[in-house]
This record gives C-alpha cells, structure tokens and sequence, in this order.
DNA sequence: CTCTCGGTGCGCACACTGTACGCATCGTGG
DNA sequence: CCACGATGCGTACAGTGTGCGCACCGAGAG
C-alpha cells in the first residue's frame, strides 16, 4: 500500500493561493458560533464543528479567542446587542420603557434558549461592552424616574434578576422540547399522568395544574411573565411614590 | 516481559467476599455527588471520578442511574430538599412566611453554587419529590393569604424566578471566586480598573460602580436581594388589596 | 443439595472533547 | 530581496460519557 493519503508535492496539486477571503477573525468566529448554537443546541457546538462550519482547523480558533470560554463570553455579549432598550427618557413613562426593555430581553432570551445555560456557567464576567450599553440605557431610565444613584442599580438588578429567572425556565423548558422533538401541547398532554401522580398528596398542586388545563401554553407562558413584572413594577413605583412623598 | 498485570488466579489473591456493605444505591450515589460538587465545583464530577469516589467503577454506575442528567436532576431535587419552607399558615403572616422561604432558597442556591448551573443546562422536568413538596408548600401560604387558585401559582413563579435569577447571578460570582482563589474583596479590588475602563463613556454606571465602591460585598449582595424582594411582595400585597377590596 | 437466573459490578472500547506544541506558509515592512 | 511576525493546521494527549458482554453473587425452584 505505497499510497499514502499525503498530497503529492507538484504545482498543480499544491493548494492554490486562493486564501485571499477573510480567512477567519473574532467577529466571523462568535457569529458563526451563534448560528450554529442556534441551529444545533449548546452541546453541538464543540470547536471542531465550529472550525469546519468555518472551513478551518479546529485549532485555528485558538489564534483568535483565548479559550472556549473565553469564545463563550464573547457570544454571550453578542447577544445582548440584540437588546433593545428605549431611548426616550420621558420619566412619566419610565414604566412603559422598563416594560419594554423586558420584554426585549425575555424575547432574546427565548430567541436563543441556550443562553441562560450559558449564564449559570460562570465565568462570565459582566465587562462586555454591549451588556454595559444595556445597563447604562435602563440606568438612565430608572435615573430619570427618580431613583437616586445608590438604589437605581438595586432596581436594575432586580428587575433583571427576575426576566433571566422566568426566562431562563422558559429557555429550558424550549430547548428540552428542541432536543426531544415535541410540540409544546404535545409534551404537556403526554406528561400529564406523571404530573398527576407526582401531585398526588399535594391537593393544592393539582388543582393549580388543573387550572392550568387546556390553557394555550404560550398565551400562558407570557401572562405568566407579565403578572410578575406587574407586580415588581407596581412595587417599584410604591418605592418612588415613598422617595418623593418623603422628600 | 511475561509478567502481566492480571491478578494471578488463587485462593489467596482472589478478592474475598467483602461485599456486604451496601454496595451502591442510587441514594449514596447522589449523595457523594452532592459532595463532590461543593467540594470541587460541577467540572470535577465526571462518571468516573464519582466512581472511584464511591470505590466503584465509572460504569457501575449506570446500574443506578441512566444518564449523567438524570443523576443530575435527582442531584437537583436532592438540593431542594434542603429548602425550608415555613409551616404554619396565619394569612396575616403571609409576607414573613414567603420572605423566610425565599431568603432559604438563597441560601441554598449560595452553599451549593454549582445549582443554578445545572438549573440552566435544560432537560430538568419539574417533578421531583422535594421540589413538589416545597412548592405545595409555599402554594398554601399563598392561597391562606388570599390569592385564589389560578394566581397563586403566578404569584410563586414570580418569586421563584426571582430568587432563582439573582441567587444565579450571585452564585456565578461566588464560583468564579471558588475557581480562581481569590477573595470577593480581593477580586473586586483587581477588576476594578478594567472595569472603569470599560464603564468610560457611561457616566452613570461609573457613578454607580462609585456608589458600591468600600461597601462590604457580602452585606451589599444581602442587601440588594433583599431590595428586589421586598419590592414583589409590596407589588404582591397591593394585589392582594386591590383583590379583597373589589370583591 | 444442586441448578438456574435476575441483578450487579467491571474491563474494554469507541467516538468525541479541549487544547498544547511545533511546523509551514503567508503578507508586509526594512 | 530578505527577515519577521501573524496565521493556519497536523498531531498528540489526557480525559469524557456510555454501550457491550463477561464474571460473579445470592436467592428461589426442583
């Protein structure tokens, strides 16, 4: 067996200079990533695959992002440049821009349900640029409501902490549907024995699932996240009511 | 070289039979998983490691347990049990009641930092015992309060997404700390520059960052759960008003 | 007492992962 | 024209989850 799989060293077989194409660089890479996690799911993006998806060697990579976490980082602030945050300050309506933000931020979430796999796998510093354009936009918001500078970022976080906790079980509950092929109805009405019976002795339990019943699962979904947000944003504007009535 | 690594077959050498301890249950694997998490953070539980762990082989294992996930979602309901959730129903206690669940939660989610990562990673059906039991649980305090059947279940999630969004955060942070060596004051002390670099062009997260500078870290996460917290329950408590009052 | 049989542990193997290292090749500035 | 830094890539290594089939055990049947 003299033949071997080695390229036979003559002009025509030699590759020719057609590397005149980008070849690769940091933004290509975290683009491709996120359409790949997007087609695929988190756990079919290995750096093989994404140095194929590329045509490029897996280690290639490496010239351009430090690590896979490192590259990970960078999606994650990809992503949050598809946030969009209002720019108009009005401060009477500084709740319908909040709302907004939120919905926005959920939307994306949803758009890309791997993402709050990706945040709960720390690592992540919060320095991106796009992740801080965001704070900085909602800030001002909230700044502008009348929220003084110490306590602006507590309503911040709060807020935030809130979408990514709904959103990020919704995200879960949508890329299990991904990975298993079902339509939300469909799980839902194939799971119901098992929930019936895990509910068994927990009378409160099943009656709340029994409310739950028939309902369309996405309708729900949402008005699940709006009655939360209602409720932090009412409790938010008890707050500024208590700030200026004190002041 | 005759001389092999297999055992030479005699009386002797033959392993005598010791086993009558327990062996390997599906309760004492999860159990030493639990501390080989808050031992050494979620990438040093691998099947085989949890083996030798256990003075068992990687693929015994699967005897017990089908998958890594599914050993992970009884990892997850195992931590749920941990949760604390108070008994005693006074509607007019509601508030106290909810708030003690919730600041358990947190704790929770804080002792095992690892928790919330695995939250994210999807595939996790929400119908373990523990689980149900503490949503029971929290779904009477609820309902004793005065939300009827359909919102209660809304008012928890809120809750719960809250606490799960910003305990996720808090715990990302608390593992990169774990991961890195650092201490919170120390690693905070070191960002610092990069991040006022990176805070250039956003007067008002600087102001901000300004605001958090010398506070005592442990105390300003307490805290700023506590803020968001407190603004639900007062968005719950107006509810509850504005449902007793038009009825 | 023997014989079978279901449950359990385990060695091996496979396909796959992230990434360190060193070589080959390129476009560019001196 | 030459040297050099930047870039791509082949190879290799340690480690992963898990399927497969064999070895063994204790218990129940004849």
């Amino acid at each position: 067996m003299p033949a071997k799989k080695q390229p036979i060293p003559s002009v025509w077989t030699r590759p020719r200079p057609q590397k005149q194409q980008p070849a690769l660089s940091r933004a290509q890479i975290v683009s491709e990533a996120v359409k790949l996690l997007d087609a695929e799911g988190i756990e079919a993006l290995s750096m093989r695959r994404l140095g194929t998806q590329l045509g490029a060697a897996a280690t290639s990579l490496y010239r351009h992002v430090a690590n896979k976490d490192e590259l990970l980082e960078l999606v994650v602030d990809e992503i949050y440049g598809e946030v969009a945050v209002p720019e108009a300050e009005d401060p009477a309506r500084w709740r319908a821009s909040i709302s907004a933000c939120a919905h926005s931020l959920r939307t994306t979430g949803l758009r890309h349900p791997w993402l709050t796999a990706l945040l709960g796998h720390a690592g992540l510093v919060y320095l991106g640029p796009n992740m801080m354009r965001v704070s900085d936009r909602v800030l001002a918001i909230l700044r502008s409501a009348g929220f003084p500078p110490g306590e602006a970022d507590q309503a911040i976080s709060s807020v935030i902490a809130y979408v990514i906790g709904m959103t990020g079980s919704e995200a879960a509950f949508l890329s299990l549907l991904a990975r298993t092929g079902y339509t939300e109805q469909e799980w839902i009405e194939q799971l119901w024995p098992a929930a019936e019976q895990a509910a068994q002795e927990h009378d409160r339990l099943r009656e709340e699932f029994a409310v739950q019943r028939g309902q369309d699962p996405v309708r729900a979904r949402e008005e699940n996240f709006v009655y939360g947000l209602d409720r932090i944003l009412d409790g938010l504007q008890l707050r500024l009511d208590q700030l200026s009535g004190s002041r």
